[in-house]
RNA sequence: GCCCUCGUAGCUCAGUGGAUAGAGCGUCUGCCUCCGGAGCAGAAGGCCGUAGGUUCGAAUCCUAUCGAGGGCACCA
């Protein structure tokens, strides 16, 4: 019985309460199911007693004697015992949460997905970096949570599109290119301009698709440098988050999908016929006030020139236009001012904004003593973290923490192969399941015999088994939860705590007989356990995009 | 000045109204003739920034205050 079912099974004993008349209440929708702290206090517990009790006008012990007379005739329920001022302890039968583990191995890599959300459909957008230089620390955190969000939205039924925004427009793109051709020629970076040996690297890369680029006036190599530059950080950037396991659906371009189809112009005219748009000073102005915003905002400025906020408008407008009712967007904290003006858009477009828009924003993240990269003109590269720490360390410990909370990351630690390293403990229990899986199979072990699953789920009677279980029961509500909050560090706080019981049995269990005994079904039930340990934590590792190792 | 985020163990951080506030690191004590000791079992360590309020109950919600970081462009 996973909590799930026991919660079902509450709100129908409330139900049936209900229909008996003895009480009268609303039943809510959804029972929240507790693993209590303490194992005295069960295998399951429920303060919806306490919860209702006010409602019901009946005083919630009284309430709750009402559902644990019912709750405890359900089957696998093994004892049902109210403490406190109305707490509801549930114990399962062994058999009951047993049958998990043998669940579990049979949905595989399905296990912990959901429907909550089903129907969504999710524009999110993040890293955006300039493509006038690499990925630095300032993207990694939005890339690791970014594309760990996706991908437990994803799991709980959402259709969800990663969209990366290329500021490849305005006057950023001349100034990163006249710093590269000034690079070429052997001068100085023009005043303003981008420094760091990487623009002298991209001039190499230049001049080798373009041999004759240095014969040319300044004014008539600037475009080709400009654009064989931009596809070569273009190419670098998409190579860096390649590494990091960070894959974009969509790679947006301002130049061609704003500037190159009118679609500013078209923005601008159809926020004018909503109403929101009006003329002064010269320029054009969006009524963001009207809308929450505290100054109203320059659409195209008095010299005819669009703002940067018009290409937000109509880059929001792209995303209305292409189906997404949902419109997520990751953004560092120097960019929460942008909030209101965000929503403003969307209200202005005659989308309800709280519903249209959704910003997270994170928190910088600071890794003690990395290296400047000196390529990059002092900045941290990404490319240099991953190679410095791992993919999966970086990754992991990005993951682990939620993006609002401010970060420090002790590089140290992060090298360690050892369980004083979060991510090598849940990786190494991922392998030391495996490794006891080919052990077992050695020594003749096998979950089938005869072509028959041997399973005896009333067999998984010890403390630490029904603590494992639990934790692996617990799994999908945590995966859903992460997905309705955005927060996949829900997922590796799990997962730790998976493996910490999984340790715990290993320690206590043995899966393998000993020496010359005989292989029992208790052997091959606690394979079955074994493997759905194994599946939940290569399952959760997937959602954190961290590899779940065979061996270590 | 206005606005946003964050103050929890020595350190890095979980905990969005419930039972004795948790994890990892660090410190201390035990456990390897037997499936991976990259592990397990245990100890010590807290005025949840401070002060009020809301209620059966607050780290959690509200108000004030102190501290840290960030934001308030016809820049991109």
């Amino acid at each position: 019985m996973t909590p799930e079912e026991l919660s079902s099974a509450i709100s129908a004993c409330l139900a049936d309460a209900v229909r008996a008349g003895e009480i009268s209440v609303d039943v809510p929708e959804e029972i929240r199911v507790e693993r209590p702290k303490n194992r005295d206090h069960g295998d399951w517990a429920t303060n919806i007693a306490l919860q209702l009790g006010k409602r019901a006008g009946m005083p919630p012990r009284q309430l709750a004697e009402l559902i644990a007379g019912r709750l405890a005739t359900v089957e696998g329920v093994a004892s049902v015992d109210i403490a406190g001022p109305g707490f509801l302890n549930v114990t399962l039968d062994a058999a009951a949460a047993g049958a998990l583990a043998k669940a579990i191995v049979e949905a595989g890599a399905a296990y912990g997905t959901n429907e909550a959300l089903a129907g969504h459909v999710i524009n999110m957008e993040f890293v955006s970096a300039n493509p006038t230089g690499p990925l630095h620390i300032g993207h990694t955190r939005w890339a690791a949570l970014g594309d760990s969000i996706a991908r437990v939205l994803r799991a709980s039924g959402a259709d969800v599109t990663r969209e990366y925004y290329i500021n490849d427009a305005g006057n950023q793109m001349n100034v990163f290119a006249n710093s590269v051709l000034s690079r070429l020629h052997g001068r100085d970076v023009p005043e303003g301009g981008y420094p760091g040996q990487y623009i002298v690297d991209l001039g190499h890369e230049v001049l080798s698709a373009h041999p004759d680029v240095r014969e040319l006036t300044d004014e008539a190599a600037l475009p080709i440098v400009r654009e064989a530059a931009y596809a070569a950080q273009m190419k670098d950037i998409r190579a860096t988050l390649a590494e990091f396991d960070v894959t974009f659906d969509v790679y947006f371009s301002e130049r061609e999908g704003l500037h190159g189809s009118g679609a500013i112009e078209t923005a601008v005219k159809r926020l004018r016929e909503q109403g929101h748009v009006f003329d002064a000073d010269g320029a054009v102005w969006l009524r963001t006030t009207d809308f929450g915003d505290d100054k109203d905002r320059v659409l195209i400025r008095a010299n005819g020139e669009p703002t940067y906020f018009a290409a937000d408008a109509a880059y929001y407008l792209s995303k209305k236009d292409r189906g997404f009712a949902e419109k997520v967007y990751l953004l560092g904290a120097d960019h929460h001012g942008y909030v209101n003006r965000l929503k403003a858009i969307a209200a202005c477009a005659g989308d309800d904004p709280e519903a249209a828009i959704e910003v997270l924003i994170g928190q910088l993240v600071s890794v003690n003593g990395a290296k400047l990269s000196k390529r990059a003109g002092n900045i941290i590269e990404l490319k240099d973290l991953i190679e410095w720490l791992g993919k999966d360390a970086v990754r992991y410990s990005l993951a682990r923490y939620p993006a609002d909370s401010p970060l420090t990351l002790d590089p140290e630690l992060l090298k360690k192969n050892s369980n004083e390293n979060p991510v090598f403990y849940v990786q190494y229990a991922h392998a030391r399941s495996r490794g006891a899986a080919r052990n077992a199979e050695a020594a003749g072990v096998a979950r089938t015999v005869d072509g028959t699953d041997v399973f005896d789920a009333a067999l998984l009677t010890h403390p630490s088994e029904n603590d494992l279980l639990a934790h692996l029961a617990a799994y999908p509500s945590i995966v859903a939860k992460s997905a309705e909050f955005r927060e996949p560090h829900r997922v590796a706080r799990h997962l730790e705590s998976i493996a910490s019981a999984y340790h715990s049995w290993y320690d206590n269990c043995r899966i393998a007989p000993q020496g010359d005994e005989e292989v029992t079904d208790l052997n091959r039930t606690r394979l079955w356990l074994n493997d759905a340990t194994s599946q939940v934590l290569a399952n959760g590792l997937g959602l954190l995009g961290v590899s779940a190792p065979e061996r270590m």
